[in-house]
DNA sequence: CTGTTAGCGCTTTCAG
DNA sequence: CTGAAAGCGCTAACAG
């Protein structure tokens, strides 16, 4: 019953049209060097007979896959969600599929991740790493066949790939200077767990703008936590029972600033007069949280799309090395109404 | 230089342990019948020898990909890589990997992603179809072949395809009946262009509640957008400038009721008082926006997980035919206070 | 339990 | 410009 039918190959091809296998091949190809006629007779045949080329095939003599992994801490988010959108796009123009797992911030299942793409031998690693990677040892066979690997956001430094992300370090600056421009004394830092260069950065830039502000830095100013909204609210009620509260907060991402203010404001505390809160991300709930949250903009969708070209870049030119060099991207810090206490 | 390292193939492993190529595959897997002894030194020279298996020349042979394809609308929302994710963890554990395309609600872009899956011979489809695809012509070479094609929440009825999604009849009548139940007169409902049977199932809900509750319906009353916060905030302005205002409206989804809502509130119009607003999605700006949206809360991973098993169920009991069915996944209507007119 | 053999469908020299 | 032939790495009969 309902036999699948048979596969069809350049062979039937071929057969039909009294060529070799061959020459359908380059047909099928834009092959320099076969007559224009030909060609055409060899993609109308393909098109009538329901050809489709068996990449399987193709790529096992080829040793190329046309396709590009992407190995993410977490999908559900909308920034992460613009960034893989931004990469379809390009790398699907470029005649390439994506294939995507997440290490739901974990370094197993991202060398699981890992493993699996490396089997499927897929041509490039666009890579966002987990917050507990510390090490890339599960990415060195990428690397020693020359297969590019291309971190972005959450980077790490490696002479053989290429980093794209934002200087998080002037986006910390940033936000904690406005924080003290506008008469913080007393600024929290609400951040995950430091070892991974975005939070360290960003820390770093707000130490920086502590300092040259002639504000001190105490530890009881720096919270980590995962960022979730969970952790939002417990750093509400952790804000509300310290016995010397702050008067400024620097949260490392918008869902975790936005739950934290609903905490704070159902707590009775104002904001930004009693409390000015500033976010990370330009999540859309940035506009929608009363006051508005200020925060950093950078574009996800951008990110994404900038990695791919990088990427498909690498994999045109056939670079026997990977030229090293960090891509930094244009932030912004966006001042709203959580942040205005003067003016 | 930096001679990409030879290919370790199963031949190399046979020869260090003076076997036959065959009996390292099935050492590889679990065949049975295969001295555990002579497996155990296999997958230890395997692990010493860096061996990583091909799958191209594996699937080539053996016919099946071990890939699964997602095509969806965008990929850019909470509850897309919601869904997306809950597929990865599914599709993960059982050995499968997913590539994923998205249509930019262009059947085109569709057809296109659709092709290139199937010469990357997935072995089954996960799809949620665009706005503007009214024909599925173009998925019918992977039934034809007996890939199976499962669609969730965007569906399509087919005798062959499994369609998974919420009861959206029902759900368009339990918001529509509750904002008549809240002393509602004149209930708007802002919706995508409704051939699709999600939307279509919504608008009837929400006629048949109109009727159950002694109301006209009207086309006035209705608005067809593309469901996007720009969307969300002409309907506002076209709300405004209504000779005869609505006293409800219920939106098709989150992101556009919300938009909607700030705008009408910069109109002074007040919400719920003047008039309520219901979304759809239980997208988390619903919990911020002030009041609070009333929506329909279902959980885009577990769609998801539950299409991805589905899926691997058909895969792995290699059904000839596709079983058919619908499978109704569990909604909520949340009560909050873009609603509470009484209480 | 293990080996032999024969391809899967395609690309790629090397010859014409 | 086209063809012949070889083989990518693996698996699936079929034997033993």
């Amino acid at each position: 019953m309902n036999q699948p039918d048979k596969e069809i190959t350049i062979y039937d091809i071929a057969k039909k049209l009294n060529l070799s296998a061959a020459t359908v091949s380059r047909g099928l190809k834009d092959h320099p060097g076969i007559n224009i006629n030909t060609k055409k007779r060899i993609l109308e045949a393909a098109a009538e007979m329901g050809y489709s080329s068996n990449s399987f095939a193709s790529n096992l003599r080829s040793k190329r896959s046309n396709i590009i992994g992407v190995i993410v801490p977490r999908l559900n988010s909308i920034f992460m969600s613009d960034v893989i959108a931004g990469m379809e796009q390009v790398v699907n123009d470029a005649g390439y599929t994506l294939i995507i797992g997440q290490s739901l911030e974990s370094v197993q299942k991202e060398a699981k991740n890992a493993r699996a793409m490396f089997s499927n031998r897929v041509d490039g690693l666009l890579v966002s790493l987990s917050y507990d990677t510390t090490s890339i040892a599960h990415l060195e066979p990428f690397i020693k066949r020359n297969i590019p690997v291309i971190f972005f956001d959450r980077v790490f430094e490696h002479k053989q790939c290429p980093n794209i992300h934002i200087d998080n370090f002037k986006a910390g600056y940033e936000i904690t200077q406005h924080l003290a421009q506008q008469g913080c004394k007393r600024i929290m830092h609400v951040s995950a767990p430091h070892q991974k260069h975005v939070y360290a950065d960003r820390l770093n830039g707000y130490k920086a703008a502590l300092a040259d502000n002639g504000l001190a830095f105490t530890d009881e100013l720096l919270l980590a936590n995962d960022l979730s909204a969970k952790a939002g609210v417990e750093t509400a009620h952790h804000i509300v029972n310290m016995a010397e509260r702050p008067d400024g907060v620097f949260v490392s991402n918008d869902a975790c600033a936005v739950a934290c203010m609903q905490t704070l404001k159902k707590a009775g505390i104002k904001i930004p007069e009693d409390i000015a809160v500033a976010g990370f991300n330009n999540d859309p709930i940035a506009c929608v949280i009363e006051p508005n949250l200020t925060t950093i903009d950078y574009k996800g969708y951008e990110m994404g799309e900038v990695a791919a070209r990088v990427l498909i870049g690498h994999l045109v030119n056939n670079y026997d090395l990977l030229l090293t060099h960090s891509l930094i991207l244009r932030h912004e810090l966006v001042v709203r109404d959580s942040t205005r206490k003067i003016n």
